[in-house]
DNA sequence: CTCCCCGGATACCGATAGTATCCGAACTGT
DNA sequence: ACAGTTCGGATACTATCGGTATCCGGGGAG
């Protein structure tokens, strides 16, 4: 009945194959976001994501429907660590515009480095053929938009300041132009990511005074 | 010894032989073209490829190196026409301002349909496994920011302005809002095509007189 | 202690990019 | 005009990969 009961034994609580097949989902997950990010989806075989993480492929299919769902399970996990991190950014000390300032920081970084860029991208061609990823991939899109769109507001009503642009326009402009401006590094590295500073505070940019 | 003599049956000038090639290799990159932009690049497989234009995969490889070269060819024949259609827009009446505002619908039509900016988003991480295709969008991609920047320079030399961002810099920045933007719409319908043209007049914003 | 259940392994299938080989018609030299 | 060569495209085959079906062994419940 109590599926988490002590033993006399080593193996205590929370049922010791849950928790094993917990970390195998967690291995497979690590292991797979390393190689969709190294080397793209499309090239990622299950076999090898599998084998380096020390399973068969069956192991896969046991925790995820295929290989759509573990690639977003990776994105889950990529988006959690992003969520973390604007939190830190805009928690941090100073003023609102020091808060912008260190979210271009930021971004820049990311932009960097665009490997979650082209990966994000490249499934979204993924979601051309699936319905169910379509879905999945806009629902997350709109919760990020409006997660931005947010912070806009926040920042901007405390700042009694009103912008050229709402707030979910604003938003969107700052997610494409990221997003464009990572795509565009994947491809060539040369292209300065600084730039997405200056372009974000020039939308950003408040509206004259009626 | 002539390559192009006339014969006293129907065959005549310029070999048969080269001018059949080259009308299958035409039809290949016109059924490709529109495979890859309606299906996506990996969801569209050669052998439909050349069944839907009429001949079999050895056609394909015959005129093409792999399915990579095939892509190329059509984004080229892609771009050939998207150089006329921006041509166009600026050879057009009118002012400089009508200049851009045309330029603006063009573009928004352009992401309203996202389909090619999706292919070559999708593309573009397939280059990441192959440094010849890697090199290839590299090229394109800085003609591409290289003939934007030209036209805004010309633009605002014509004008008499000066922006808040030397040309090669706002290029880099309006080529990614309408690749980011397209990126977004591909996965959701219901972001607004509309706003490319209000962030592109923000970002194109006349620096205050010094 | 026994039976059952299920996570993971193994074997297999269909599709697809790419390769090797072949055929026949267009080119070439005489 | 005829014989030999070349080459565009067809056919047959291989390797790889996503996905499915089936199997096995150890943990879980009584």
């Amino acid at each position: 009945m109590s599926i988490d009961q002590d033993r006399a034994d080593g193996s205590r609580g929370a049922g010791v194959r849950a928790e094993r097949q917990a970390e195998t989902r967690r291995r497979l997950v690590d292991v797979a976001r390393e190689m969709f990010i190294s080397d793209g989806y499309a090239a990622t075989s299950l076999d090898k994501v599998a084998e380096r993480a020390g399973f068969s492929k069956g192991a896969v299919y046991s925790n995820f429907s295929g290989k759509e769902e573990l690639c977003m399970a990776v994105l889950d996990s990529i988006h959690a660590e992003q969520v973390v991190q604007v939190a830190e950014v805009f928690s941090g000390p100073g003023g609102l515009d020091d808060k912008i300032d260190r979210f271009a920081v930021w971004a820049r970084e990311g932009i960097g480095q665009p490997l979650w860029v082209a990966l994000e991208s490249e499934f979204g061609a993924v979601a051309r053929q699936s319905p169910f990823v379509a879905s999945a991939l806009r629902r997350r899109q709109r919760e990020v938009r409006a997660a931005i769109a947010a912070l806009i507001e926040q920042v901007t009503t405390d700042q009694g300041i009103t912008l050229r642009f709402p707030p979910e326009q604003a938003a969107t402009m700052l997610l494409s132009l990221g997003i464009g401006l990572g795509a565009l590094r994947s491809i060539d590295h040369g292209v300065d990511p600084g730039m997405f500073g200056d372009a974000m505070r020039a939308l950003l940019r408040p509206a004259p005074p009626a």
